[in-house]
RNA sequence: GGGAGCGUAGCUCAAUUGGCAGAGCAAUGGACUCUUAAUCCAUAGGUUGUGGGUUCGAUUCCCUCCGCUCUCACCA
């Protein structure tokens, strides 16, 4: 550790256990050493033992090997005990100075955290606890910095994010909540295998902002000099593959938009998209409640769960409520007309705004207003899984118009707990319409508008020749996973999330 | 960027109206061959985030800056 800004007590413990590594050598053990096979699993041996009695265990004497990290010490001085600590689980380890004869001060420099591996037979202690009387004990790996507080574990929020593996050793329920989420993931590619969907990766490196409302980061490819943008949504390239005749198709992978970071927002986060030929929104809804109410059942054991407090039940089917009624609702002094009145709608919502949002709401048309009045007025109290629908075409460029209602898109949004948490639509197949939509956004853009979609020639071309009717749908894997493990704020469900460089 | 809060030993946290900066864990030395946050004795560990101000005296009150958390905005 060379440090400059490491504390005196911080070298000082450093120095401590860097010392003992060599006391490790001094015993012929190497402190950074390899080759011990452990041919158990700690929490397996628990397991498996765990209604045998004292006597049973005394007679037949099993014996086991296994590796892992030092989580619990306590010593006798010609004793100890210690808690050892594997992928599976824990077990208890005694060691004993008249058994390890010659190697009895290994234990002695043995610290929290360390790693060793112990060849033992199983007993129950006194107390009652399956124990392994180490008959070997070799240390494997010296740790070098001492572990958190045993008690309270590692609380300092931020370095529990920036130090993660200190996390994940000091607070062993966060490792429950990746496993969970690994679950999840695991979970929905069965989910679409099953039903005939193709796994693709397509580019994150874009040469054009499209697919979603967002900005973009900005890169920069030497060989050729051009700049990208890494990908805000893989949209476009799953739909131009959908032209090609792959007619289930999905991606779960990382979006990543240049945006402020919140408790719901990771500047890169996963997405799960997948694309149907053959069907509409509404098939497109069903799926959704299929996926994701047995998402919840395979991972949390039922369907309903709780959430910071409130019961979600994901029982389908679930409410669909077009928006223009839900913000009738919420806004009762609004007529069916004033709907379709942008500066009747601005009017209403305006006054209720902090002036830093009230000054973006001058250029939005009637459909971007209704939108802003469902965020504001309805959107926080769709708690229970509800199904969001008739989404204004104006701020829908990429979905299909309704054939009765052309100002509406084929289109749905499902909000939990008052968020939202996938979007999905029967996708825009008119090659014509479809270059209207992306004229509107450019010409949007060069009003000064920045979360706006360019224009994609390429994108165009690959619908004049034909993509079938087709419905699709884009899914927060992060926001459903802070769901399913009660997590309070997607960095919970995030292993790295993005923070600002340490300081040194 | 706005607002609120926080920053004390390696970790988790105390410190009365502004009056000598403390505990537990971890560490070091010692005792202890059945512990479960082991126990007991002893030791060491601090520029109270930074810089300034008020005061006889500041962890405490005021200001600057830095960092973090929450929140609003941006954004799904």
């Amino acid at each position: 550790m060379s440090d400059e800004t490491e504390s005196a007590k911080e070298h000082e413990l450093y120095s401590q256990r860097l010392e003992k590594a060599g006391r490790w050598r001094l015993l012929g053990a190497n402190p950074f050493g390899n080759g011990f096979r452990p041919a158990d699993l700690a929490g397996d041996i628990a397991r498996k033992h765990a209604s045998d009695g004292a006597e049973q265990l005394e007679a037949s004497r099993p014996g086991y090997s296994v590796a892992g990290r030092v989580v619990a010490l306590r010593s006798f001085g010609k004793a100890a005990f210690l808690k050892l600590r594997d992928r599976s689980g824990e077990l208890q380890i005694h060691v004993k100075k008249d058994v390890l004869g010659g190697r009895r001060d290994r234990n002695k420099i043995t610290d929290m955290g360390d790693f060793v591996g112990v060849k033992g037979t199983l007993f129950r202690s006194k107390t009652g606890e399956l124990t392994l009387a180490a008959t070997e004990y070799l240390p494997l790996t010296k740790a070098l910095r001492a572990p958190p507080e045993k008690w309270h574990g590692l609380a300092d929020v931020e370095m529990r994010y920036r130090q993660r593996y200190l996390d994940l050793v000091s607070n062993p329920e966060v490792k429950e909540v990746f496993l969970r989420r690994t679950a999840l993931v695991r979970y929905l590619r069965e989910f679409l295998d099953t039903r005939g969907y193709v796994e693709v990766e397509t580019p994150m490196m874009h040469s054009l902002v499209s697919g979603a409302a967002a900005r973009p980061f900005t890169t920069h490819h030497n060989a050729l000099d051009i700049s990208l943008f890494l990908r805000i949504a893989p949209e476009l390239y799953l739909k131009r593959l959908v032209v090609g005749g792959i007619e289930r198709v999905y991606e779960i992978n990382r979006n990543f938009r240049n945006e402020g970071i919140s408790t719901r927002h990771n500047p890169e986060f996963t997405m799960l998209e997948w694309y149907r030929a053959y069907a509409t929104y509404e098939d497109m809804m069903a799926e959704t409640e299929e996926m994701i109410s047995g998402a919840a059942e395979r991972v949390t054991g039922s369907l309903k769960i709780s959430y910071q407090g409130q019961v979600i039940d994901f029982a389908p089917p679930w409410p669909r409520l077009p928006m223009a009624q839900a913000v009738r609702q919420a806004f009762p002094s609004l007529t069916e007309a004033d709907l379709k009145d942008a500066d009747r709608l601005r009017a209403e919502i305006g006054p209720k705004l902090p002036e830093s949002e009230r000054r973006h709401l001058d250029a939005l048309g009637p459909g971007a207003m209704l939108a802003v009045l469902f965020e504001h007025g309805v959107e926080p109290r769709l708690v229970q899984p509800t199904f969001v629908t008739e989404f204004p075409t104006e701020i829908s460029p990429l979905a299909r118009r309704n054939d009765q209602r052309p100002e509406i898109a084929d289109r749905f949004e499902l909000f939990i707990v008052g968020r939202e948490i996938a979007n999905g639509f029967s996708e825009l197949n008119d090659p014509l319409d479809q270059k209207g939509r992306f004229e509107a956004q450019v010409e949007a853009k060069r009003r000064g508008a920045v979360e706006t979609m360019d224009y994609d020639e390429d994108y165009i071309r690959a619908l004049e020749h034909g993509m079938p009717p087709t419905g699709g749908e884009g899914l927060g894997v992060d926001r459903l996973a802070m769901l399913l493990t009660d997590a309070p704020s997607i960095r919970d469900v995030i292993l790295f999330p993005l923070l600002k460089p340490e300081k040194r």
